[in-house]
DNA sequence: ATACCTCCCTGTGGGC
DNA sequence: TGCCCACAGGGAGGTA
């Protein structure tokens, strides 16, 4: 699931729920999602402390704790921050509660564990963690972007998704952006015209702006992402039936019709 | 630099 | 009904 504006939505839920709330308790109810870290370096260095002002870059979340280190959240496909109250009843992908003040929770759920919860030492860990990442895709510029697309060779939408290039952007969320850019998946990212990259840009700020307000890429009617799944998915533009291939290890869905 | 492959996990839905 | 496989909105690491 969690593409950026579903880790957005993440760092709402923790900025209103968390911030400034000490943290009781450290329940690692599954240690499968903890990454380089342990059960009781993670507690001592959590419980007691504080959350600080979360930090989002790119599909990760980064919560400081107390004055020195930070937890680092990679939702992978099926993760997810749930607020909560300590007598709720727990599900069972609840892999790390958190007890706050005042028997809040922040619950990390996640059935499939592809990611986890990491533990920086401090700011100079966090920089390294986020090192490896492009610009976050709500920050980039449009000339930033617009270089980005010139200097590749591959299909464009292997760029949207590298997250080396640019922080952030899912495979549902290139997609939404390709169709509604009209561009074809598979189109060499330098052999864009002006016109087409400009219209990428935009796409992306817009598809970006809506999917955050919802923390999610909706799926509405009007949209590529509203349909993808149907039976036999027709094109919301022009009808005709959308086809669907694998591009850099993903399913991919486009319209033959209007995307070039 | 880029394209492919496998692997990491769990759950679901379809085909047989 | 049961079994097996492919696939799912994540990424890393290795190979050509």
């Amino acid at each position: 699931m969690p593409e950026l504006p579903d880790v957005e939505g993440f760092r709402e839920v923790l900025d209103s729920c968390g911030r400034g709330r000490r943290v009781r308790h450290v329940d690692v109810r599954d240690t499968g999602v903890l990454r380089g870290v342990g059960v009781r370096r993670l507690r001592r260095e959590v419980e007691g402390r504080r959350l600080g002002r979360p930090h989002r870059h790119g599909k990760l979340l980064v919560a400081p704790v107390g004055d020195g280190p930070a937890l680092v959240w990679h939702f992978g496909m099926t993760g997810e921050l749930v607020p909560a109250s300590a007598g709720d009843p727990l599900d069972r992908h609840d892999r790390v509660v958190l007890t706050l003040d005042g028997e809040r929770q922040l619950r990390y759920r996640d059935q499939r564990k592809l990611q986890g919860v990491r533990l920086a030492d401090g700011p100079g860990a966090v920089a390294r963690m986020l090192e490896g990442l492009g610009p976050d895709a709500l920050d980039i510029g449009r000339g930033e972007f617009l270089a980005l697309l010139a200097g590749r060779r591959g299909a464009v939408k292997a760029l949207l998704m590298d997250q080396s290039a640019i922080a952030g952007l899912g495979n549902l969320l290139c997609d939404e952006i390709l169709w509604r850019a009209r561009v074809a998946p598979g189109r060499p990212a330098r052999d864009l015209g002006e016109a087409e990259a400009r219209r990428m840009f935009t796409a992306m700020r817009r598809v970006l702006a809506t999917s955050c307000r919802a923390s999610r890429v909706p799926p509405r009617p009007g949209w590529l992402t509203g349909h993808r799944d149907d039976a036999d998915p027709v094109c919301p533009r022009c009808g005709t039936p959308l086809r669907s291939r694998r591009v850099s290890g993903r399913r991919t869905v486009w319209c033959p019709a209007c995307q070039h």
